[in-house]
DNA sequence: AATGAATGAGAGTTCATTCAT
DNA sequence: GATGAATGAACTCTCATTCAT
């Protein structure tokens, strides 16, 4: 009855302690036998869930490469102008970034651990949702709402700046989530230099 | 003749291989074996130069840290207006992060990697480095030059939208180096919103 | 069949290879290579069982001493006069060093390589095994049996001399463990001077 | 001028320096990297004086076995009775190990470390040397002033109870060496029973 | 569903030793 | 007389992985 849904439930608690242990140590730097102690199992154990550490890894990627871009392109789709779509764009991706930190820390920063098939797999989803991103901003730039010389440099520029939030936002800071990504949203469609915010 | 300088030069050929190979693999993911393969040496001799990895690993992150602050503050010193010291501040970092990739890029993910007392000097050391960011930042706010709410947010999102480019800036890029510190500092500015640039 | 007892076992058989290799070439001077060897394992299965070489030593130290205590104690507890005492106590310790020769010369000769609290804890076993004799010897000299002149000295000289059993006994030698036993009690009660034996 | 003996010395400095590690952690454990550092010198340095590490251990281990020869043969033939040079015998070695503490040390427990030839050879020179003990011992059993019953024994036990005076005699404890000596001398002659000494 | 026992490769590190200078 | 630079073998220990139970 307790253990009604064992195997998911094991299968998650592995999969969490693996997030917890590779966002703070990093891939290499995680051990199996780190990922079996947090989680009160044999190491011999995980196996049965994860056929290898690479597919524990590809596991957590996976997900969360797709729960991204399933909680960032709905929010741009429903918006109307440019500028709106970039807005919703942004505070998606920020809260996602904030509200799965762990995850997205190992996804975004151990894409290097994937070996074979499985890196340009993933490479492949994160270019893809690279894509929703440019595309907005690349639009926004035919229609004269935004203007930069690059949208390579203004797509890379953009998506670091609010991955980072995953690097060094602490829940239990004095800023709240909604208004980390209204500032972060508002100092990318308008910089730094004081004006009356057009919108926001 | 070609061995003259010995030493010195076998202990900056170390330094560059594991800078090399810990920016493409990590830390952990690099072994000792990988940096003597890369030099030809026998992994023993490293240890002539180097005590152990961890202190290579500290040889390279306090080198780093100590040159992008001799390189950033000086510009930010000698610029006039709060609008001039960031903008050099910007250039100067984004520069330096370019130039020096592999070293950046080592020294802002590997963090996690130290241990002990090596880890808190170099985190001192960082802190000490974004506070020359985050004391223009808040003057200007002073001077009701800039307008940002959080000044935690503000220096954190520019950082690592800055250091982002060490991620993805390739030299053989058809974008100059110079192009792409006046757009992020252009972006970071004034934002992507089409607009009459202020200054640049 | 033969492996019913496996791990039990192998245990017990690591223990013992390592005994008689550190009885032969010290403990520094043994690999655990070599005690892998001896019983056919790879030398990572070793650890599965001792979590490190000093842990093994300890292992061997800590059984040892105990079990040499457990040996000695009794009889003289169980013997009569202060010379029937002592007499039981040689015979005890003579005994045991010839039984258990390899564990006992291992852990009279390499104390020095036990590190930190591993030292203290098996030297304050050893100080307490030592207080046995010296305890005896000093009742009999306040009882006037026996007589010398520093109860340190007539002590180190009891144990050492004893103890120099398992330096040089051979189980295969002419003469038998009880007779020598015999032969060390009568020597350190009497002396090598020609005597009608008071005793025994 | 400061160095006109510099060969000598550093010879002889290397020499004390590997008697003081080797007696205090044993040869395997003893690395010419502590030697050197104890004289202040390159690890390479020591290849001057001494061909290898072998050479050194052997080098103690010649001058040790025969100055303890040289030290205990004339007392034992100058004196007269087999009791007067058992006695002598005694007080010799006894001083002998208490005053050149740290080289018997080395000396008595370190013969396994001995690789070849050079194990032969000491091994010859010490049994050599017990003979002179075993000697006297017998003769003083065919003259009814001695009574044992096997010389081995007696020897061994002799010689091990003796060489202990090393293990746990301190220059700075409460006993003078030649009391020491005495009780040693006593104590193997007639025993710990109390009695009239028949002649000390 | 989970484990205990074993593996084999490879990690970082230390060692005695060499040799040109 | 002594060193600096390098070596190669060996060390202890850890890793991810397997498999019978």
């Amino acid at each position: 009855m307790a253990n009604r849904h064992g195997a998911r439930n094991t299968e998650e608690l592995i999969y969490r302690a693996a997030v917890g242990l590779m966002a703070a140590r990093g891939y290499h730097g995680t051990t199996l036998r780190d990922v079996a102690r947090a989680v009160s199992l044999q190491m011999s154990s995980i196996y049965y869930y994860f056929p290898s550490k690479q597919e524990l890894l590809l596991a957590v990627m996976r997900r969360t490469t797709r729960d991204l871009r399933a909680a960032v392109e709905p929010p741009i789709s429903a918006a109307g102008s440019v500028r709106e779509r970039l807005g919703a764009g942004i505070r998606a991706h920020v809260l996602f970034h904030a509200d799965r930190r762990l995850e997205t820390l190992v996804t975004d920063s151990e894409i290097r651990a994937l070996e074979g098939e499985g890196r340009e797999e993933i490479t492949a989803l994160r270019d893809a949702y690279g894509d929703l991103f440019r595309e907005v901003l690349e639009t926004g730039l035919q229609e004269g709402v935004f203007s930069f010389e690059d949208s390579h440099v203004a797509t890379n520029a953009l998506m670091t700046m609010c991955a980072g939030v995953a690097v060094w936002y602490r829940p239990d800071g004095h800023t709240s989530l909604s208004r980390i990504a209204d500032q972060l949203t508002h100092l990318y469609l308008d910089g730094v230099t004081a004006s009356p915010p057009r919108q926001a």
